[in-house]
DNA sequence: GCACGAAAATGACATTGCGTCAATTTCTTG
DNA sequence: CAAGAAATTGACGCAATGTCATTTTCGTGC
């Protein structure tokens, strides 16, 4: 075959290696789905596969790494939709409603994605791994800009980004607990909570 | 020995049964936090105690019940104080604080009693067990209750409930990490964004 | 093309933890 | 105190884990 040479942009290792790779993550989206992530073994995952067993551990080391893997890849998709609702937003309000409604669509999409029974069984989601602290600089950074152009009150940062993350994930899980779920009405009431909330938040320094 | 028929108000029988399981419990809570929750294994646990591997069985099925047992555990050691917190309020705004302060207390309390690890490491708390529903119930209550007194405007009582818990949690983590923990300014704060926040919610009916 | 070495895949296997159960001990009851 | 009910015990069968020597697949230089 003479267009072997041009074939591939990259070798074939590294394409069967991501291949690999994203095949071992779809099996666990697929499994963690379906029996949940505490009854979900690492055989299940493989068995999802065309791999051997070994194969696995040249790429994950435990179900947790495979889940924080997915965590992870969750949290890479999110941040540039909230970074492109600050970048949007025409005001404070705006990028509250517009962040708000981007998580929440998020993750009613990726509900939607897998397995009828709902990821009510999922472990912890680990909040320090540095995707997950990605998200959560990109959320201090909108509200610090906020703050700092005097379009929200000089509160303790770092507290309300927490407190925007806590409603987002509480209000985001009770919002699938309905249906069908209301983005909008979500989003409104989430953001209508903090913006006029705010003035209430003692001030910092 | 006379005195037998009046030493135990109770049987030996159940006397050892509650030791037995607190004792599961209490070395339960010494391996998580030394190992963390998912590096446990049963055969820790059932170690940190002086009985026989069998003899675990007969109280809990599996690791995920016993620290669905620990939660609990919490669950109905924390309600009371929420309550109390409700019925000793003179104002919403009384209300709000005290709740706050109160949890914020309890998880303060809970993380210096055992190993130096933060709790960073736990896994899901299930919200659906009896006894955490029990404290969502309470915490909607106290809110539809000053709803229904006008004392707050009439929005969304599930999704309001589900906020404030979404902020106590956050906020009360982000508290942990700071040292020393100041517990009157994280209730603060949570207070006073929830409350001059209510009037920016959107009004349900 | 070919041959050689590096890199990755394979699956059998030793290890470890799980949950059960027949045997044994401990307690209660009449 | 005897009888039997209840709880404990730990060895055992089983299932999942993670490793590793072997084999296969791919990249590279000739």
């Amino acid at each position: 075959m003479s267009d072997a040479a041009i074939a591939d942009p990259v070798g074939k290792r590294e394409r069967t290696k991501v291949a690999n790779r994203q095949a071992i993550l779809a099996a666990a989206r697929r499994v963690f789905a379906q029996l949940g992530y505490e009854a979900a073994t690492v055989r299940d995952i493989i068995r999802g596969t065309d791999l051997a067993s070994g194969t696995f551990y040249n790429y994950f080391r435990s179900k947790e790494e495979v889940f924080e893997a997915l965590a992870d890849d969750g949290a890479r998709r999110f941040k540039p939709l909230l970074r492109a609702a600050r970048e949007q937003a025409r005001s404070f309000t705006d990028y509250l409603n517009g962040a708000f409604r981007a998580y929440f669509q998020f993750i009613v999409e990726d509900n939607a994605l897998e397995g009828r029974p709902i990821e009510e069984r999922r472990p912890h989601v680990r909040l320090d791994t540095p995707e997950m602290m990605a998200v959560y600089q990109e959320v201090r950074q909108g509200l610090e800009a906020a703050i700092a152009r005097g379009a929200a009150p000089k509160v303790d940062a770092d507290y309300l980004a927490c407190a925007c993350i806590g409603i987002a994930q509480e209000v985001g899980s009770a919002m699938l607990r309905r249906t069908p779920p209301d983005i909008g009405a979500a989003a409104e009431f989430a953001a209508g909570l903090i913006l006029k909330g705010l003035e209430g938040a003692p001030r910092k320094n």
